[in-house]
DNA sequence: CCGACGACATTGTGATCACAACTAAGTCGA
DNA sequence: TCGACTTAGTTGTGATCACAATGTCGTCGG
């Protein structure tokens, strides 16, 4: 082709953010008919949970649009239910962003935490099959465990997760569940970006007391258990902090 | 125009349920420049947590869009937000309704909002100007104890919630808010209901308690007095169970 | 060298449309 | 009389469009 002159030449370099989403499968579980926009909307939640989308990127409607393979339709109402979760953050000027995260609110996510993951665990216990729960959790833990050995944090990000809501979903309660659910979205995003900071290292769960506590039926134990893991969470945060303050203080 | 004998009759009479929201007013608020969907959001919302809206109800796009002399279009994203906080239930066939309640879902949204709200007092007690707050909750209170005077539910429910956001807001917190707040919209609808049944007769609340905690600044007795409100909310529920536990084992 | 202006691309918003799935009222036949 | 069938209406879904607000880059004037 000659290079013309007359034709205008795209001067402005379309400075479209690196997709951080695969595209839609055209039907991912076998039977379940879902709609395009809770696809878009599980893509997302996956993404926000494991930290794959940095705190403080935005968001757009035709970018995300253009990256998922769809019209900016479905987007829009996936957005709009994670907005209603303070999943993502609507700025002012109607633009969209994974909120960053500030020191009062992630002490005040990990406060949640700790009220409520207790509380579902000790309602999940006496509607686990103990025997089958510690081992199908000891599974998920040995997953954990590697990551961590290896350093991976989308992995360790990703097992973790499973291992928590392995527990609170049997809980069967439809109204624990979302609320935990909603706080971990919150939380994911910027987790990822402390563990990339401070490394996986010197992290300490208190996974395996939560399987021994399962198997002995111990709901106290657990619900103990559980608390530990996620005032563990809350020292590591302390020790970013003291490491690098700077990114917190960046307005939204 | 004549009435022509050609054209179709409607002899199916649009059974269009009775409109419960009010139209959208041109601006709402003076200054704040709010875009439609987020007037369509807050209508919802108030009439969910009032509990206009009666558990079961169909809601649909078109239907309210009409009420509220819009377009579907901000209805959707509205409706979209709505049911990612699960205040309204979206069924398997797609139709939108409000949530019917069961037993475990309501002793389990007691139970949070048990967990919740006293962490959110104690948050908002160390920012509030004791004696103002205490003065103007006090105003508060006394029209949630005219409204049980008069028997009149929706004036009771509308100022029970003003009471306890007035304080809750106070907390400042963006991660304990919305959390209450979606537990609250799940909350109404049902115990709307509720009161319908039993009457608000019988109802004593802690609102005098939490707010001579305020007065003295007492973290622990305004959480008490929290959570006491909450436990007497539950006792009526169970007064309301032995009443008549039909409606409770509707299938959603 | 730097700040203000102006043009243009991008973004969210609301409206409208076509469509398929579903519902329910009406109708016909056993 | 009661059942299945037909048909029209309703509903949510996804796409597309026009538009106003906003942001961004390039240019020009100091």
């Amino acid at each position: 082709m000659t290079t013309n002159g007359a034709a205008p030449t795209p001067l402005r370099r379309p400075r479209r953010q690196a997709p951080a989403l695969p595209a839609l499968e055209a039907h991912p579980e076998g039977a379940v008919r879902t709609g395009v926009r809770d696809r878009v909307t599980e893509a997302l939640r996956e993404a926000l949970i494991i930290g794959r989308i940095q705190p403080g990127r935005p968001v757009t409607l035709r970018g995300l649009a253009e990256q998922l393979g769809t019209s900016p339709m479905p987007v829009r109402e996936a957005i709009r239910g994670l907005a209603a979760e303070r999943a993502l953050d609507v700025r002012e000027n109607g633009r969209i962003a994974v909120p960053r995260m500030t020191e009062q609110r992630l002490s005040e996510i990990l406060k949640a935490r700790a009220l409520l993951e207790p509380v579902a665990a000790a309602l999940a216990l006496p509607r686990l099959d103990r025997k089958a729960a510690a081992r199908r959790l000891q599974v998920i833990d040995d997953a954990v465990d590697a990551s961590l050995k290896d350093g991976d944090v989308e992995a360790y990000m990703r097992h973790n997760h499973a291992f928590h809501f392995a527990i609170y979903e049997a809980s069967g309660s439809d109204v624990f569940l979302p609320l935990i659910e909603s706080v971990w979205l919150r939380f994911g995003p910027f987790m990822r970006m402390v563990y990339g900071r401070v490394g996986t290292a010197g992290l300490v769960d208190h996974h395996k007391a939560a399987v021994a506590a399962i198997a002995d039926g111990n709901a106290d134990a657990l619900s103990e258990a559980i608390r530990l893991d996620i005032a563990e969470g809350m020292d590591l945060i302390r020790d970013a902090l003291v490491a690098g303050a700077a990114d917190f203080a960046d307005p939204g």
